[in-house]
DNA sequence: TGTCCATGGATCATTTTTTGATCCGATAGT
DNA sequence: ACTATCGGATCAAAAAATGATCCATGGACA
């Protein structure tokens, strides 16, 4: 890991719940030297995304990224496009919504609207997907540049239940199912007792650059259901895809004749 | 320049007028060698800041800063709670309200409500703006901790224009006078024809955290005018503060007797 | 169609930076 | 008063970063 990839990576323990942490908490929980942390988060205050309370000498996330993050969706508005979809979509189903978007950490969760319901199935924003235990993730896979969807499943997979594809002909099936029909189906391959429903979000090169998926208590999944949830995830990933690009050529599949 | 800082340094060349960049361009712009320029852009994306298209292989600011920016500010709303008031006092005077932060790249301006008029006075959002040359730094220096603006005063100070306060005891003069009003004046110090009035937001520990300024051009201002602007500068300040920090004890400033 | 130029990208000897064990002063808790 | 933990500083050793040079590719132009 290079060292400006260390240091950003101490960007990511701050949290909506953990907003703020000493020198000594921060270096324990990231398993780098106290010196280290240090230094580096002295890089990053200096540049602007970290900030050092002047009191308590705790650390939090700084104003630089304000004006980058405005910056990013200034030019590419995903989140303002597709909270208002994820919102609708929720408010139709009730039930849980999350977008994710693939890119150098993974399928990293951006956007999640939870169902009003108490028995709900809840992800945590910056959380990242595993490719093949999640809908979202298959989804991705099945519309992904067919390198990388071969060079994940020669990769060692992880089992998270007992559903979890782990062997690649069949994980290979599940994507090619989803190329197929343009959606992907989550059945306990990450935790057990959620079934999910997810379709690729796709880019102007035809290859998918995320997900937008409904999890829900399996319990609670009927035929009905899930009827609603493919028409609901698949209209939505096409709303978000035409309201960022325009309309667009077909999709570049991971698998073609 | 530490490496993290090299690296976070080329996150600040994507603005809203140039959203994407090639590798050799940006390394033209940045004035690093090609390869340090590209190692540096693979670990900012490998980390999420920075993603890069894959047909184009152009680099745009990345997905993972939309999330530390929200933790940023549930944890910190400065944006959510400021700019609701600058754009009260731009409706009130129809004159360009701009608000600014002080942190590790100096005094940033974060956000500007624009007057509606076609003479106006413009500020970028991500400027960072001089000190001694700025009503919002002098009003900033008068509510900092002393050694800040002690160590400033005996810095070099740059000539923007020939009104600019370069002599270390005019721009002493002028902080104490910002001090034991409340505010600051800016007369044509950073640019010709500018006239601003600043006030500091004060944190917790009473010092200033940044200001609020509104600019306007200097044919413009009467007598009227300014004591009208000092009123709403000074009510914006500390109506931000209250909403962020609630009430608070005295403001500490640059000078003490 | 061929040539030229600029692009993004890769390499590796050399240079520079980073690292982390150790020490320090300060503060809080007992 | 003592102990533990904090944030912070130092510097010999270790590791990473650097950038000159080379490469393949694609676009512009004649």
């Amino acid at each position: 890991m290079s060292t400006v990839e260390k240091a950003i990576s101490l960007l990511n323990f701050f949290t909506e719940d953990a907003p703020e942490w000493g020198l000594s908490e921060l270096a324990r929980q990231a398993q780098f030297d106290k010196a280290t942390t240090r230094r580096l988060l002295v890089a990053l205050a200096n540049s602007g995304l970290i900030e050092q309370h002047t009191v308590t000498r705790r650390y939090q996330l700084g104003a630089g990224l304000l004006r980058l993050a405005r910056v990013r969706e200034s030019h590419f508005p995903l989140l303002q496009v597709a909270v208002p979809v994820l919102r609708d979509v929720a408010a139709a189903t009730d039930e849980t919504v999350h977008l994710s978007e693939f890119g150098g950490r993974g399928l990293v969760t951006l956007h999640v609207e939870e169902s009003t319901k108490a028995n709900r199935v809840s992800v945590a924003v910056g959380q990242t997907l595993p490719l093949h235990a999640t809908a979202s993730g298959i989804a991705f896979l099945a519309f992904s540049p067919p390198q990388l969807a071969k060079s994940y499943l020669r990769k060692s997979l992880t089992a998270f239940t007992r559903h979890t594809l782990v062997q690649p002909a069949r994980l290979d099936d599940a994507i090619k199912a989803a190329a197929e029909h343009g959606y992907s189906r989550g059945e306990q391959g990450y935790e057990d007792g959620v079934f999910s429903i997810a379709a690729p979000i796709l880019g102007l090169d035809g290859y998918a650059l995320g997900s937008i998926a409904i999890a829900m208590p399996q319990s609670r999944s009927t035929k009905a259901t899930t009827e609603r949830h493919i028409q609901a995830v698949r209209g939505a990933a096409q709303a978000i895809s035409t309201r960022l690009f325009g309309e667009q050529p077909a999709p570049r599949q991971a698998r073609v004749a």
